[in-house]
Formats: C-alpha cells, structure tokens, sequence
DNA sequence: CCGGTCTAGTTGACCCAA
DNA sequence: CTTGGGTCAACTAGACCG
C-alpha cells in the first residue's frame, strides 16, 4: 500500500507508444511526448502519409517515424481532440493566468497583505466562477463531461491497474466504422491492425526487456533500412537517456526506460537481420491467445464507464457538502439523468428541493448550460419538480437569463401561485392545460415544440412509439398471453430484472465477471462458452425488437402503392422501379424506428441522440436486413408479402442507381458468409450499426459508444457461444471489417438518396437525408 | 559529389497553472 | 494530485553554398 505511488507511476504504459506514462492525457494513458505529439497534431488537418504499410508498430524508438500511424494509435487507444484547447479557450486561459499573475505581482510587493488579499479572494473567486461556468462549460460541454470523466478514473487506484492492460478493442477504442480519425476510411485490413496492436497493448501489462526485444524485433526492414544511418543518432538517444543526470531521483526514474532504450538499441542494430516479419506477425498475433486477451479486456474498460456513471451518482448525493464546482454538478446531472433517469430520480429531487432554492447564482450557472437544460427537460419526474417548486421557480424567474430562457421557450409561470399551492407553469401554446397529466403535458409539448422545425415525422415515430411502448409494456402480461411461439420465453427473457434495470451496467457488469471466471476456469478457448443470463438477455432484447420487422408488407405496401400492387414509378408493371424502392424503404425505416424503440438502451437516449441515430444508421440496418433476405442464385432480395409476386425485388434495380451502387453491393453481398446469414448476428451487427457514436449531430457520443461496444462484446460472446475458438475470433475480426464494408455501401446508398428529387420521394425519406437542402 | 552551414519544423522533457 | 498547455533545448531534414 505504500508503495502505491511509485507503483501507479511505474505501472503506467503509454497506449500509444509502451513508453512510461505517468497517467491520462486526453483521455488515454499515455507518455508525455505522445501526450505532446497528441496535442500538437490532432486538430491540424495535415494529411500525414505512413511511408510504410500503415500498420506500423509504434515504440519508443520507432514513433518518430511514422507520424500517421502514430496519430491513428492515438485515436484508436481512445485519446480525444476535443480535450484539446480551442485556440479561443488558449487564448482566454493565457489572459486569466496573466490576470492571476498581474494580481499576485502587487500581492508580493504589497506589504500589506490583509487588505489586497481580502480583493483578490473575491476576485479570484469571481474568475474562477466565471471561468468555469463560462469559459469552459458553456464553449465546452462535451469537454467538461470528460473532465469529469478524468478525476473520476483518478479515484480508483484498482481500476488502474486494470485499464493498463486494456487493448484499443475497448470502451473507447473499439474501431468505429463509420468515421474513424480523421475522416479517413477505415480499412479492413486498418481495423484489424487496431486489433493486432491491442495484442501488444496487452503485452504492456508486463513491458520488460523481453517484452521490448519482441517489440523491436516486429520493426519491418523498410523502416530498418530508413535507419540504416542511424548508429550515430541511437548513440546520441543511448548518451541522452544514459542514467548521466546529477539528478539522483531524476536517474531513478529514468533508469527504467534507460534500460529499455538500451535494449532498443541492441534491438536496433539487430533489425538489421534481413527477416520481414510483418506477415508472421499478422498469423502469430492473430492465432496466439494474446489476441484473445484482448477481447477479454473490452468489457473491462466499458467497466470504466460503469464505475463513472455510479461515481456521478455517488458524487450526486455528496452535492451538499459544497465541495464540487458546479461545473462538475451539472455534468454529474447530464451523465446520470441520461443514464438513468429514474434512479437518479431520488438523488436529483434532493438536489432541487435542497440545492436550487438555497443558490440562485447556481440556478442560473445551470439554466446557461444548455446540456443540463437539455437533461432536465428529458426528466420528467425532475422537470415536474422544479417546475412545481415555487421557491425555485421565482427564483428561476428572478434571474434574468433564465426568464429570458422561459421567454424563448414559450414557457409561462403562474404568478397567483401561492407557496401553499403548487406552482402551475405551463406552455404558452398549451391551449387547454392538462392538470392531471401536466409533467406529461410539459414533456410532450416542450419536445414537440423543440423538435417541431427540424424533424416533425422522425420525432413523431418516436414519440408515438415511445407511447406506444409504455402502453405496451402495461400491458406485458397481455401481450404475452397473445403470444404462442418462442417469443414469449424470450420476452420473459429480456423483462427479468437484470436487464429491465438499466440495461448495460447489469449486462456488462455481469459480462466481464463471467469473463473473467470463464477464461480462469476453462483456462483458453478450447470450449465453447454459452451466453450468460444477461447475454442472453441482451441479446433476445433484440430479437424481441426485431419483430417489429417480420410482420407482412403487405399493408404498408398497399399503402404505397395501390390495391393493384402496380409500382407508379415503372409504368405500372409489377416490377419496382429504382425510385419505388427507394419509397419501399420509408417502410422499412419506419419499422426500424419501431424496432429501435423496444432496445432499451436506445429509448433511455435523449431525442436528439435518437433522431440522430437514426438517420445515420437506418440505411445501414437496411443493408444488413438486405444481406439476410438476398437470394444468392436469383439475385434478388424477399420482403415478408403473402403475394408471390410482391415477395422478392431484383437487385438489378440498384443498376439504375448512379454511381457505383449496383458493383458495390455486390461485392459486399457476395463476400457475406452464408454462415453470417444468421438472424442473431444480422441483429447484433444492426444494434452496433445504430449505435455508431459519430454520426452528424449525435450529443452524447460516449454513451453510445458504450452501448455499441457492449455490442462488440455481445458479438464476439455469441460467436463463441455457437462457433469454436479460433473460428469464432476469425469471425468475429471478419465481422468487424465488414462493418467497414457497410459503411462504404452506406455511403453509395445514402448518395443515391441525396440525387433523388424530393417531390418524389416519400416525407420521411426526405426527412431522414434531409433532402429539401 | 561531398561536406559544412543555416533554417524551419519536430520532438520530448520539464514546468506551471487550474 | 492530475492533467492540459507552454517552453526550450535537442534533434532532424532539406536547402543552399563552396
């Protein structure tokens, strides 16, 4: 225990490079000059070129050489470039410290400390309030979150040691298809590099001179050859970081990557042996139970977030003893009220009924923070509860900037009220105010009006849906009783508690400790290991979703199209013409949306995060059901219709696309393992298509980002649950590149949307690709 | 062609401030 | 105590020149 310090110290391997770090930077453990590479090349645009194969093995000796791969390790373990300062936020932070420094100047040569101290405390208390509230949180808001994030990952000692090992196959690394680094592609082979490199990452655990000497032994001899004139400058790196220092504590330090760059010289003078060891690195790494560890470790991070989400609980209920900024407030309420708004419930009514009426300055901190404002207003039971407070609510009112707020808003406060009688604020355009449902009313009206602009059919399906599932879920028991096939098992399945809950801490929670207890017990993966209560639980959860999906077309189609089943868009034949399909698929996204809506994880997200889901992630899923319903030998896709000729449509169709549409789904098609035709990996393939973090728009990318990574993991558990080992590992990479694969398709698909003509097209579709702009 | 010099850009270690 | 930014010495690569 008392060797905790130096051994935090000691144990920290940078994500990047396996160099030392002495702890996070930008969100990633890291040394200090990847911290520094980090924050100098993140936000610039520089088109960097890897003057390798792209898939360079970044070490403390060779991380000079390649500034890409560098850069794309950096992403890929997680670090951040939002946590990097604006040149604004530079800018006023270079001004405050001046300010700082001007005041403390006088402060010194002052001889009369009582009386400028007394100025200067108030001041400063002033700036650092402003500051924070301001200047960080109100520029900010995704940062601050993650500021949070930090100090938590600080407060657990034990979690430490655990996020060392953790590979990039994690919580905040797992390779998001959609919009990797930078707005470059993602390769397959890119994504898998990611996965090879985790494997080393988990070697970091137990870096020493055997661990560096595989390391460096990987250096491909093109980058040795690059090096050939470099004995002279190992030399100077071997003289730099020679134990040469007077500094006896500084030698102390330093003797371990000493040692380490001194082995990396031996390692560099033996890179010149000949061998390429590029391709039996990719077969070892890749077959050697490393690159099983390091699955393993993905869930171990998104625990990371599990103790984050109950450390802003936790933290929640210390709120009164005034010792958290209220920067940290307001980011502990957006993280738990999006977390879970009703177990926080208690905690937050605490904290209006306490906190809010004592601190006006707080309210009004609060009210200019648009993320909070944004959070209370998804919470009904908490917006009910200020709104109904009346000390709140006139000092809400009090405050210029909130009324303005309200003004904006639409929302009018009841002056007749009394403290006695609950306070009746309501909407202006709320015509006939609903006193027995009103936290309801102000729901519903306040989203309506907020979204009414952008996305009136969007936020309707899931409004209406979301109704229509909290009418459902009362009526469970009749719903089951209606239900005669396997449905109603699975059902049951998915409302047990662990999973009605809250749906990812129980799952992963229990997820990572079977993980662990499995691989201790089996000893490797010669077994096959099937899925756990909550796996499975998560994973009928989207089976029971999915049936929003398998019911018959039939009466949407007609719908569409007519009694006579004739596509208008192809001269009344029976064959759909491009444009009719196109048309067929605002069908489809509408039961997306629909199936969206019965994941829990997805209806606990706000509306913004929702609509913005999906519309990035509709066509996706599209593809994905398409893939399932292809008939290899006709070439055409079946639609659940009970008439035979309305059941399948050509893929030929897709030839009257522009572009390259027709090729590239083709090629995506035919490269899909049959043995992928499997429902439960369509479905969770989907659920990881949806919750893709960076789509346009999306507000709260880390929650998703966790939800589609206990997606990965669910996945990777299924496959081994079905398939062997090694089979299953394969798989599951081979999956993982070929959501690469779908986002490119994507982006044909979603072309072909954007040059259609939008009076011809269904509402919804133009809606979805905002095709009106 | 070679070696020396200059210069701009990069890196990494250290320190400061919040 | 942690972490992001600033600073500066050291290093590197390329241009230029004799």
């Amino acid at each position: 225990m008392e060797d905790e310090q130096p051994a935090r110290e000691t144990n920290k391997i940078c994500g990047v490079c396996g160099d030392r770090a002495l702890g996070y930077n930008f969100n990633a453990v890291s040394c200090e000059s990847c911290k520094a590479f980090f924050r100098r090349n993140a936000l610039k645009n520089k088109d960097f070129r890897c003057p390798f194969t792209e898939n360079c093995n970044i070490t403390p000796v060779t991380r000079r050489f390649c500034q890409k791969c560098r850069l794309d390790k950096c992403f890929s373990i997680g670090m951040r470039k939002e946590y990097i300062m604006s040149e604004e936020d530079k800018v006023l932070k270079r001004q405050k410290i001046e300010q700082n420094r001007a005041k403390k100047r006088p402060t010194l040569e002052n001889t009369k400390p009582s009386k400028i101290k007394k100025g200067y405390l108030d001041e400063c208390n002033f700036d650092d309030t402003s500051m924070s509230v301001n200047s960080v949180a109100s520029t900010t808001s995704d940062t601050y979150f993650w500021e949070s994030d930090r100090k938590y990952t600080d407060l657990d000692a034990n979690r430490q040691n655990v996020t060392e090992s953790l590979s990039p196959v994690t919580a905040a690394s797992v390779p998001s298809p959609s919009s990797p680094p930078e707005n470059e592609a993602i390769s397959g082979s890119k994504t898998l590099d990611m996965m090879k490199d985790s494997s080393q990452n988990s070697n970091f655990e137990t870096y020493d001179h055997s661990s560096s000497i595989h390391e460096e032994n990987e250096v491909d001899t093109e980058r040795l050859r690059m090096d050939s004139n470099s004995p002279s400058q190992s030399q100077q790196r071997f003289d730099k970081v020679k134990p040469s220092s007077h500094n006896i504590e500084k030698d102390k330090k330093s003797i371990t990557s000493s040692r380490k760059f001194d082995q990396n010289i031996l390692d560099l003078n033996s890179e010149f042996a000949p061998a390429n060891h590029e391709s039996m690195k990719y077969s070892s790494e890749f077959d050697n139970a490393s690159c099983c560890n390091k699955f393993d470790c993905s869930p171990v991070q998104n625990s990371q977030y599990i103790e984050h989400t109950s450390h802003y609980r936790k933290t929640n209920v210390d709120m009164d003893s005034g010792m958290h900024t209220n920067v940290q407030i307001c980011s502990q309420e957006t993280v738990s009220s999006q977390k879970q708004s009703r177990e926080t419930c208690s905690k937050e009514d605490n904290f209006v009924s306490n906190k809010l009426p004592q601190d006006s300055t707080l309210i009004t901190k609060l009210v200019n923070n648009s993320n909070f404002i944004t959070k209370i207003f998804q919470n009904e039971e908490l917006l009910l509860k200020i709104m109904s407070d009346p000390v709140v609510i006139s000092k809400l009112e009090a405050d210029p900037q909130t009324s303005h707020f309200f003004k904006r808003s639409g929302i009018v406060v009841d002056k007749e009220t009394s403290p006695e009688k609950e306070t009746n604020t309501h909407f202006k355009d709320d015509a006939k105010p609903n006193h027995n449902n009103s936290s309801h009313t102000l729901k519903t009206t306040f989203k309506v009006k907020q979204k009414q602009i952008e996305n009136p059919i969007l936020t309707d399906l899931i409004t209406n849906s979301s109704q229509e599932e909290c009418i459902r879920q009362r009526d469970d028991s009749e719903w089951n009783r209606n239900l005669s096939d396997v449905t109603r098992d699975v059902l049951q399945d998915v409302q047990r508690v662990p999973i009605a809950a809250n749906s990812i801490e129980s799952i992963l929670c229990e997820a990572i400790k079977l993980e662990f207890s499995a691989y201790s017990a089996l000893g490797g993966m010669e077994t096959r290991r099937v899925l756990n209560d909550a796996e499975r639980a998560k994973l009928n959860e989207l089976i029971v979703a999915n049936k929003a999906l398998l019911a018959p077309l039939d009466e949407d189609i007609t719908n569409l199209i007519g009694e006579d089943c004739k596509f208008k868009n192809n001269f009344g034949r029976s064959d759909p013409a491009l444009l009719d399909v196109v048309n067929l698929t605002a069908i489809a996204i509408r039961r997306l949306i629909k199936m969206a809506k019965k994941i829990n994880a997805f209806k606990n997200m706000c509306q913004e995060d929702q609509i913005a889901l999906l519309k990035g992630g509709c066509t996706e899923m599209m593809i994905l059901r398409s893939a399932l319903n292809y008939d290899v030998e006709k070439d055409m896709w079946w639609i659940p219709h009970s008439q035979e000729s309305m059941s399948n449509i050509k893929v030929d169709v897709l030839k009257e696309a522009k572009g390259n549409l027709y090729a590239e789904h083709t090629r995506f098609i035919r490269s899909f393992d049959p043995r992928w035709r499997d429902e439960n990996i369509i479905l969770i393939l989907s659920a990881i298509a949806l919750f893709t973090p960076d789509r346009p728009k999306v507000v709260h990318n880390d929650v998703i980002k966790l939800e589609q990574n206990s997606y990965y993991y669910l996945l990777r558990r299924y496959l081994e649950s079905v398939y062997p080992g090694c089979e299953a590992k394969s798989m599951f990479l081979k999956l993982i590149q070929k959501i690469s694969d779908l986002h490119r398709l994507n982006n044909e698909v979603v072309g072909v949307y954007l040059n259609l003509n939008p009076s011809r097209v269904e509402p919804l579709l133009i809606e979805i690709f905002d095709l009106k702009h």
